[in-house]
DNA sequence: TTGACAAATATCGGATTTCGATATATAATA
DNA sequence: TATTATATATCGAAATCCGATATTTGTCAA
């Protein structure tokens, strides 16, 4: 990430996200999140395929191959598609982002002085 | 912490900003957290003191011992005082965390099938 | 009075997560 | 034909936090 450790145990909850809107493969996801971020992240790529074999693991994507006939040079691409185990784990994780969030907010955005 | 990543790298920007609003000791540090957030965040001591210690190694804070004739128990307390220097990091983290809280509720909050 | 407990600070190793570097494959392009 | 962009993959290193453990010291109950 741009900085690195500000997304630290959120990435698998971005990424998950993105693939609740659509199926996408692995490079595609790195351009969305930064483009979706206004620049703010840049996943990295010895982030995000490791990140995605877990995920793959813990039975929260499935996969399946692009298109043979593409006409994008490169490796054949990969898909990524949600499970609804995988919409489960990002409804609790979206859940504890709001509370942990709002959590800092109610620290940071404290004035001087103010009763506690 | 009570969910372990939610807080990584930000716990530093924390502390420091309950040093703004006054001196303390470590373990008040633990208390006033887990108070002031509603006992979303409990930061353990084998976090908090390495923390400490490396806030002060960069001059982001310096400390002086409490009262000797304190009449509550346990070894000595120490307290800790925000420096400039450490005034200054805490306003750039507090920035970057509202850029990077900002960029991950963009994401979160995209409705399904929207534009983007 | 003495033993248990609470307050307070401290350190260490381990777990988790992410990144940079590197490698590989392949189609388009110059 | 060589280079570049696309795309996936793996590894070791770095950073951060926690649990376990240890130590000090004052209070309080038995």
């Amino acid at each position: 990430m741009g900085n690195k450790t500000l997304t630290y145990g959120n990435v698998d909850m971005l990424v998950l996200k993105l693939l609740e809107n659509q199926d996408m493969y692995g490079y595609q996801i790195i351009e969305q999140l930064e483009k979706q971020s206004q620049n703010v992240f840049s996943l990295s790529a010895g982030s995000l395929y490791p990140l995605l074999h877990n995920l793959e693991v813990k039975d929260y994507v499935d996969t399946y191959e692009g298109d043979n006939n593409s006409k994008t040079p490169g490796k054949k691409r990969k898909y990524y598609h949600i499970t609804e185990k995988g919409k489960a784990y990002l409804a609790e994780k979206s859940k504890e982002w709001e509370q942990y969030s709002s959590a800092i907010n109610s620290i940071l955005f404290v004035e001087k002085g103010a009763a506690i």
